[in-house]
DNA sequence: CTCAATACTTAGAACGCATGAC
DNA sequence: GTCATGCGTTCTAAGTATTGAG
C-alpha cells in the first residue's frame, strides 16, 4: 500500500511536481545558508556558563517555626525546605493530600537526625511566621522607591549582559534560559503524583557545560568544579543537568530569534512540507477512507506522570461509541485529559466504517486498556512519511492551523478599505481563536477575569443609560426645533444627534470588546500564533489589508518572524 | 528491531511592567 | 498621580523526535 499511495501521489498532478520541486530547491537553500555538513549545529561556541541562583539567606532570629505549639529553630537545610512551603500556603496545591505527602517525605529527608525525631506530623506546624515574612517581602519589594527600582534592574541587567548571551560562529546570540532553575518545590500540571517533591539545588558539580574546545572554558563559581566540559558540536545546548524529580535532563538552549532555532528544522522547513500536504491531503484522506485496517504493536511504560494520553495512547475509557445521539448517527464521544492535563471534550460524528472499527477495538478490554493497542506514535509517523516524505502528526497540525487561519481571513475579513484598524484587527483574533480553538488550546481562565468582565458591564450599562439620556435629550430639542423653528434649535438637534451617534459608537466598541474578551476566556491565542501558524499568512495579511505588521506581532515574534516579514508578498498563499 | 536516553519543541501559568483611563 | 489592566517576558513542565545501545 505505501509505494502505491506514491505513485498515486507522485501522477495525480502536476502541482505536486512543482511543490516538490519548490521543496528540494529549499532543501538547497537551506544547505548554503547551514554551510556545515549534517549533523554539525556549529563550529565556534563559547559562554560564561550558567547563571546560578543566589544561596539561602537563613531566617532573622524573629521569625520562628513553631511545632505543637513550641518555638524550633530549624538546621539551615530543613529552614530553607520549610520556607519553600510556607511561600506557598496560599497557594491551594498545599492543602492537598498528594501534595503534603510528598513535600512532607522529602522535608524530613532534609533534616536532622533530632529534628526526625521531633517533627512527624505536618498538621502540627506551624509556618505562619515564615509565611508572614514572606508576604512582607513580596510587599515590601512592591513599595520600593524609583531609584531602588532602577538600581535594581541594572543589577538584573547585569546579569543578563554577562550570562545571557553567547558567541556561536562569530554572532553574538542572546541565550534562552542562562539560569540554573532554582530550588523549590515541584508543582506538576493536574492530578501529578509527584507535586509537592523537592526540587534540589543545583550545584556546578551537577552541570554539564559544552562549548568549542578553543573558546574560553567558563568558570566554575569559586571554590566548585563543573561535572564535566564537553566539547560536542553535534548539539545545540551549551549546559545541561540531570532534575531530581523526573531525572529528566535540563538543558541551556539559545532564544527562539537565533540562527540555530529560526534556520532550524522546525521553523521555515516545517511549514514547506506542511505547504506540500496541502497538495495531497485530499489524496491521502481518500486512501485512509479505503484502508481503515492497521495492525501494528506496542506498549510502553515510564515513571510516574500526571494520567495524560494523546492520540496513539487513548484508553477505552476515553472514548463512548453512540450509535445514535440527538439528531446524529455514529457519534464517537471524546472526553480525556491531554498534554498539560487540559481536557479535550468533543463529539464526532464519523462514517459507519471507522465506528465499526473502534467497537471491534473496545472488544474484550476492560477500563485501561489502551484503544489502540498495537499503534505508537513512532509506527504512525512511519507510516505518514510512506504517504509523503516529511508527513508526521505534527505537520498535520501545521497544515491544519495555517490553512485555517487563511481561509478564515479571507472569510472574516473584508477589504481593506471597509473598516477600520481595530475592526481588521478583531477579525485577525476572531480567525486566530477559529485555529486555537482547533488546536485545544486553552487556558484558565484569569483569575481577574470575572471582575474585569463586571468593571466592562458596569462601563457598558453607564453608557448605556447615558445613550438614553442624550436620546431624550435629542428628543426634547427636536420639539422645541418644531415648536420655535430657530437656527439655534437647530444647531442643537444637531449637536444631540452628534452626541447620540458618539454614545452609540462607543457603546458598540465595548460590546464587541466584551464578546472578544468573553469568547477569549477560555482561548489561548499565542501557541498556535507562536509554533503552527506559517507567518506569511499574517504577513501577507497585513500587507493586503494595510495593517502594520507591529498590530499583529510584538517585538519577539517580529524577530522570530524576521524571515517572514523580509520575504512575504502580497500574494503570498499557503 | 526495541527500548531507553537524549535532544529539542510546545505549553500554560506566573510575574512584572508599561500604559492608558480616570 | 493613581490604579487597574492588558501585555510581553520568564519560567519550567510536558510533550514529541531522534539517537544509540543491545
Amino acid at each position: 500500500a505505501p509505494g502505491r499511495d506514491f505513485t498515486i501521489q507522485r501522477l495525480t498532478s502536476v502541482s505536486q511536481l512543482m511543490s516538490f520541486f519548490f521543496i528540494i530547491m529549499v532543501l538547497l537553500a537551506r544547505w548554503e545558508e547551514e554551510k556545515y555538513e549534517d549533523g554539525v549545529k556549529w563550529k565556534f561556541l563559547e559562554h560564561n556558563g550558567p547563571y546560578f541562583p543566589p544561596e539561602y539567606q537563613p531566617l532573622p532570629d524573629d521569625v520562628h517555626f513553631y511545632y505543637n505549639g513550641k518555638e524550633v529553630k530549624l538546621s539551615p537545610a530543613a529552614e530553607e525546605v520549610a520556607v519553600f512551603f510556607a511561600q506557598m500556603l496560599d497557594h491551594e496545591y498545599t492543602t492537598k493530600k498528594v501534595f503534603r505527602d510528598n513535600f512532607f517525605k522529602d522535608w524530613r529527608e532534609e533534616m536532622t537526625h533530632e529534628e526526625r525525631l521531633l517533627i512527624k506530623d505536618l498538621g502540627k506546624c506551624d509556618f505562619g511566621e515564615l509565611h508572614a515574612m514572606h508576604k512582607a517581602k513580596v510587599e515590601a519589594r512592591k513599595n520600593m522607591t524609583k531609584e531602588e527600582k532602577q538600581a535594581l534592574k541594572e543589577a538584573n541587567q547585569k546579569i543578563v549582559d554577562e550570562y545571557g548571551y553567547c558567541l556561536l560562529d562569530h554572532h553574538r546570540e542572546r541565550i534562552g534560559n542562562f539560569k540554573i532553575e532554582p530550588p523549590g518545590l515541584f508543582r506538576g500540571r493536574g492530578e501529578h503524583p509527584k507535586q509537592g517533591m523537592l526540587k534540589k539545588r543545583i550545584q556546578p558539580e551537577d552541570v554539564i557545560i559544552n562549548c568549542s574546545k578553543e573558546s574560553r572554558i567558563p568558570e566554575p563559581p569559586a571554590g566548585h568544579r563543573w561535572k564535566e566540559v564537553r566539547h560536542d558540536n553535534s548539539v545545540t545546548w551549551l549546559a545541561s543537568w540531570t532534575e531530581n524529580i523526573q531525572g529528566a535532563i535540563k538543558y541551556i538552549m539559545l532564544n527562539a530569534n537565533s540562527k540555530l532555532k529560526v534556520s532550524g528544522p522546525a521553523s521555515r522547513w516545517q511549514y514547506e512540507v506542511a505547504r506540500k500536504l496541502k497538495s495531497c491531503v485530499d489524496d491521502i484522506r481518500n486512501q485512509y477512507m479505503k484502508d481503515l485496517h492497521s495492525r501494528e504493536m506496542e506498549k510502553r511504560q515510564k515513571t510516574p506522570t500526571a494520567d495524560t494520553v494523546g492520540c496513539c495512547s487513548l484508553r477505552i475509557e476515553h472514548i463512548t461509541l453512540h450509535k445514535q445521539l440527538d439528531d446524529k448517527e455514529f457519534v464517537v464521544e471524546f472526553d480525556f485529559l491531554g498534554k498539560d492535563s487540559i481536557r479535550y471534550y468533543n463529539k464526532v460524528p464519523v462514517i459507519k466504517k471507522v465506528f465499526k472499527n473502534l467497537k471491534l477495538f473496545m472488544e474484550n478490554k476492560e477500563t485501561g486498556d489502551e484503544l489502540f493497542d498495537r499503534l505508537n506514535t513512532g509506527r504512525l509517523n512511519k507510516h505518514l512519511s510512506s504517504l509523503m516524505p516529511g508527513l508526521t502528526a505534527k505537520v498535520f497540525r501545521t497544515y491544519n492551523a495555517s490553512i485555517t487561519l487563511q481561509q478564515q481571513l479571507r472569510e472574516l475579513t473584508n477589504s481593506k478599505l471597509d473598516s477600520a484598524t481595530a475592526e481588521k484587527l478583531l477579525s485577525y483574533n476572531r480567525a486566530n481563536r477559529a485555529v486555537a480553538v482547533l488546536c485545544n488550546h486553552q487556558r484558565a481562565p484569569p483569575k481577574t477575569f470575572e471582575q474585569s468582565m463586571a468593571n466592562l458591564q458596569a462601563k457598558i450599562d453607564a453608557r448605556k443609560d447615558q445613550l438614553s439620556a442624550a436620546k431624550e435629550e435629542l428628543k426634547e430639542a427636536k420639539k422645541e426645533a418644531k415648536s420655535k423653528g430657530e437656527a439655534d434649535a437647530k444647531l442643537l438637534v444637531e449637536r444631540k444627534q452628534a452626541a447620540v451617534a458618539r454614545c452609540k459608537e462607543q457603546l458598540l466598541k465595548m460590546e464587541v470588546q466584551a464578546t472578544d474578551r468573553e469568547e477569549n476566556k477560555q482561548i489561548a491565542l499565542g501557541t498556535s500564533k507562536l509554533n503552527y501558524l506559517d507567518p506569511r499568512i499574517s504577513v501577507a495579511w497585513c500587507k493586503n489589508m494595510e495593517v502594520p505588521v507591529e498590530k499583529i506581532y510584538n517585538k519577539t515574534q517580529r524577530d522570530k518572524f524576521a524571515w517572514a516579514i523580509d520575504m512575504t508578498e502580497a500574494d503570498f498563499e499557503f
